[in-house]
DNA sequence: ACAATATATGTACAGATGTTCATATGTATA
DNA sequence: TATACATATGAACATCTGTACATATATTGT
């Protein structure tokens, strides 16, 4: 067998990257239930109105959220169907590794 | 609905960050097939050997490889059921957003 | 046009990460 | 036990990453 290609190890490897950090989990995970607007975003997840931008900006530049100005606020959602497959996975994984329970989520 | 918990916010993450680096997603590719040494992995994927068993060792540590000694040397396998899938899940992926070709693999 | 609100961006910085070199450990054979 | 081979580890270093502060841009209402 021959070794996976190098630029697709590259592609796959700044894909997976992004989930690679739980401020971002917590984002996606949180817009796997609703579409949201930043500002409730900030006040859902405790986190620095700052932060929570510049990544959804990373979100955006990889295509895992779509957005529409609405007025004044923007409202984000999931913009791909692998997301939440992803973080079943995940999740899978670190339930029988880490021990966790269902209602650990 | 609630965030998700902190913690598992933070193992996820580093779950998903072992997939976040192209050489070991090859280590990971290759071993999909079949069982390899280090030696054979050095070779194969033409990398630095002490690199090769740095990134084994992350590997080991987060249970995505087994591996058994066999003389002078080691032979490594994946560890997790869960791998191949999110491989393919990330490869569907980036074939739809890069436009990648099933034989660019 | 101005103020208020919502979101985005530039910059700086601490901390994390991947690689390499040098060296250590483990194993087999002479 | 000395040598060769296979793999692992420690340390150093450059680069990357996430966050926060300050500030900019966009939109609405007065």
């Amino acid at each position: 067998m021959r070794p996976i290609n190098d630029d697709i190890a590259y592609d796959l490897s700044d894909f997976f990257k992004i989930f690679g950090d739980p401020t971002r989990l917590k984002i996606l995970y949180t817009l796997l239930d609703h579409d949201m607007c930043v500002s409730e975003l900030v006040e859902t997840l405790g986190i620095n109105q700052s932060t929570l931008s510049h990544q959804l900006r990373l979100l955006r530049q990889n295509d895992l959220v779509k957005f529409k100005r609405d007025g004044k606020t923007v409202i984000y959602g999931l913009d791909d169907e692998h997301v939440g497959i992803l973080l079943k996975n995940g999740l899978e994984h670190i339930y029988h590794k880490n021990g966790y329970e269902e209602e650990d989520i």
